[in-house]
RNA sequence: UGGGGCGUCGCCAAGCGGUAAGGCACCGGGUUUUGAUCCCGGCAUUCGUAGGUUCGAAUCCUGCCGCCCCAGCCA
């Protein structure tokens, strides 16, 4: 990983706990585990916790498990558990020999269960969805006993036995620990810990009927592994005691210490990955990669480095309150990045014809432009000038308010590494107002953009030739929704607050031609304009070299539409 | 009207009884062949609120207010 983070900030209370651990003795060594459902895509949100999870096993000379937490084939897959690989190891991040399955753990859950059982901790219990519901109570009232609740051991063993061997529908049966009907904590009356589900799963086949619920497996499998440290989100607080429960009930040889940190919220999106499912089923977005998506695939796909989304999750830090970062830190990111990473380039995103009068006809002159306006060791390029050429024609305006550095009746403005150029007039269409095409003489002896004279312009704008500049297709993503939180009212779907121009693709873009040079997936800063990436996934389409904006630059001036 | 959490600048976030770090945003100024970058400078007498303890509190105690999570055989 390239990141020399010398910084000294402090540490979040997660490091802490951890440091003290270490210090005390408690432990020799961290081991921390990232535990993903492989039901969906990961986020960014998740890159949160890769970030903590690697970043201290890295930081503390520990070790950082990946174990896909797969005990519900009803709706996970391998395609999942593929995706989840390839973006934690883009992110950066190396789980080495240490990749595990809570479904490799299923004989042993299941024989820590008879356990349960044998001990008088868990009863087969017969209660219907229902009927359970009614069982539990509500927050304010405690739940009732399952009549059930009082079998014996052995009535309860040769269940557990038939609902394993398939003897029973779906539904019908569940293993429940035997708790406390009369906890305030919900999680503690009496909880589901099996249930009969008969789907095939993705790595064990047909072998099972029943699977293990996530509050029993999630401790056990933590303990199996040696797990010192378990971090997980708020909301598994209430949970606690019931991970400490069937731990403690056991008697198992270690008990890792579950520790609950905030989940990343953004502005401008959501983050739950059913209602990113829910998006891509409906094709309001083109597929889990679609790079308006915060998904790490879309984020790839967009044009964001890994670096920029570590750096990310470091400066957002880890904390326990309820918060919704600003898109502006992710951006500021990738900014932070990309300015040192991105080579420059010119590329006319909405072009208008500019001819220099007193410019050769068919002459084609090649200048040089640099790379990288700050590193001079990223080299130069050469640009072919020609008397026809592509401005943006944001950059003219026939009746410009002063303070316009750009092109305009009476203006002169450098052509970006080109040369100095004066109006001399243009042609519109009448009926639409709309600028045809814009006439200009310029000064031989300012070759490279700057007159022997010496005299200042105010503006410089970029350019490409209009015979050998590439057309070139450019999508330009913006945020996926209106509002900075689509979930704040509960009355209004989440989907009608979409975005409706978060994509604008441009048809009529015109390149230098050294961008057909990059490689799928690589940036470039679009001079003035932000940074783009060559569409990785679908590099070109109809013949055209495809870019994705990944984030405008920082404007200071107020564009007035 | 149960339980579990959280409340420090517009947004995050340090602070752990000794007198409010940092980042983003924002506002000034400088450099600049990207209105970018970069560089300087500004930006909470105040820590949800009301009391109490203390020589001294954002930090300890009490009450109140606000927000989030929990009634899946999801994770």
């Amino acid at each position: 990983m390239e990141n020399t983070d010398t910084d000294k900030r402090p540490l979040d209370f997660i490091r802490q706990i951890i440091t003290d651990d270490l210090n005390s003795g408690k432990h020799k060594q961290s081991i921390t585990r990232f535990p993903p459902e492989p039901n969906g895509f990961l986020h960014i949100g998740h890159a949160k916790s890769i970030c903590l999870n690697f970043g201290v096993a890295g930081e503390f000379n520990g070790i950082c498990h990946l174990r896909f937490d797969d005990t519900n084939p009803s709706k996970e897959d391998v395609t999942y558990v593929e995706s989840i690989q390839k973006d934690v190891k883009w992110l950066g991040f190396d789980w080495g020999e240490q990749i595990f399955f809570a479904s490799d753990y299923f004989d042993k859950l299941y024989d820590f269960a008879v356990q349960l059982i044998e001990s008088g901790h868990a009863f087969v219990c017969q209660l219907t969805p229902e009927q359970m519901r009614e069982y539990r109570g509500t927050l304010t009232e405690p739940g009732k006993e399952s009549p059930y609740r009082n079998r014996s051991v052995q009535e309860n063993l040769a269940l557990f036995q038939r609902m394993k061997n398939g003897d029973f529908p779906e539904g019908s049966h569940v293993l429940r620990a035997k708790i406390d009907m009369g906890s305030p904590n919900l999680n503690m009356r009496d909880p589901v810990i099996y249930r009969i589900l008969k789907a095939h799963h993705h790595r064990t086949g047909d072998k099972w009927q029943i699977y293990p619920m996530y509050d029993y497996t999630h401790c056990l499998s933590d303990m199996l592994e040696g797990i010192t440290h378990s971090l997980c989100t708020l909301e598994f607080q209430d949970h606690r005691p019931l991970y400490d429960w069937v731990l403690d009930t056991l008697k198992t040889p270690c008990h890792p210490k579950q520790i609950e940190f905030a989940r990343l919220n953004l502005t401008y999106t959501v983050m739950s990955k059913r209602k990113l499912l829910q998006m891509v089923e409906g094709n309001y977005v083109d597929g889990w990669d679609d790079p308006r998506m915060l998904t790490i695939s879309g984020l790839r796909r967009r044009g964001y480095t890994p670096a920029s989304i570590r750096n990310f999750c470091k400066t957002i830090g880890i904390g326990k309150s309820d918060s919704r970062i600003s898109m502006g830190v992710l951006e500021n990111e990738i900014r932070n990045d990309l300015n040192v990473k991105a080579e420059r380039r010119m590329c006319v995103l909405d072009p208008v014809k500019v001819i220099i009068d007193n410019f050769p006809d068919d002459r084609i002159e090649e200048v040089t432009g640099k790379n990288h306006p700050q590193d001079p060791d990223r080299g130069e390029r050469s640009l072919p000038f020609t008397k026809e050429l592509f401005i943006e024609r944001d950059d003219f305006m026939e009746d410009p308010p002063k303070k316009y550095h750009r092109l305009g009746p009476g203006r002169e403005v450098r052509l970006r590494y080109g040369y100095l150029i004066q109006y001399a007039s243009h042609v519109k269409d009448e009926q639409t107002g709309e600028i045809l095409e814009i006439h200009c003489t310029y000064d031989p002896e300012s070759k490279g953009g700057t007159a022997p004279d010496g005299r200042k312009v105010k503006g410089t704008i970029h350019w490409v030739s209009a015979v050998k500049g590439v057309p070139v297709t450019v999508n330009m993503y913006d945020r996926l929704f209106k509002v900075e939180d689509p979930e704040e009212d509960k009355d209004i779907d989440f989907l009608e607050q979409l975005n409706p121009q978060s994509r604008i693709v441009l048809t009529q873009a015109i390149a230098e031609p050294a961008l057909v040079l990059l490689q799928p997936g690589e940036s470039v800063q679009f001079e003035r304009q932000g940074y783009f990436c060559l569409d990785p996934v679908q590099p070109k389409k109809d013949n055209k070299f495809v870019f994705n904006r990944t984030v405008t630059l920082r404007d200071s001036w107020e564009k007035t539409s």
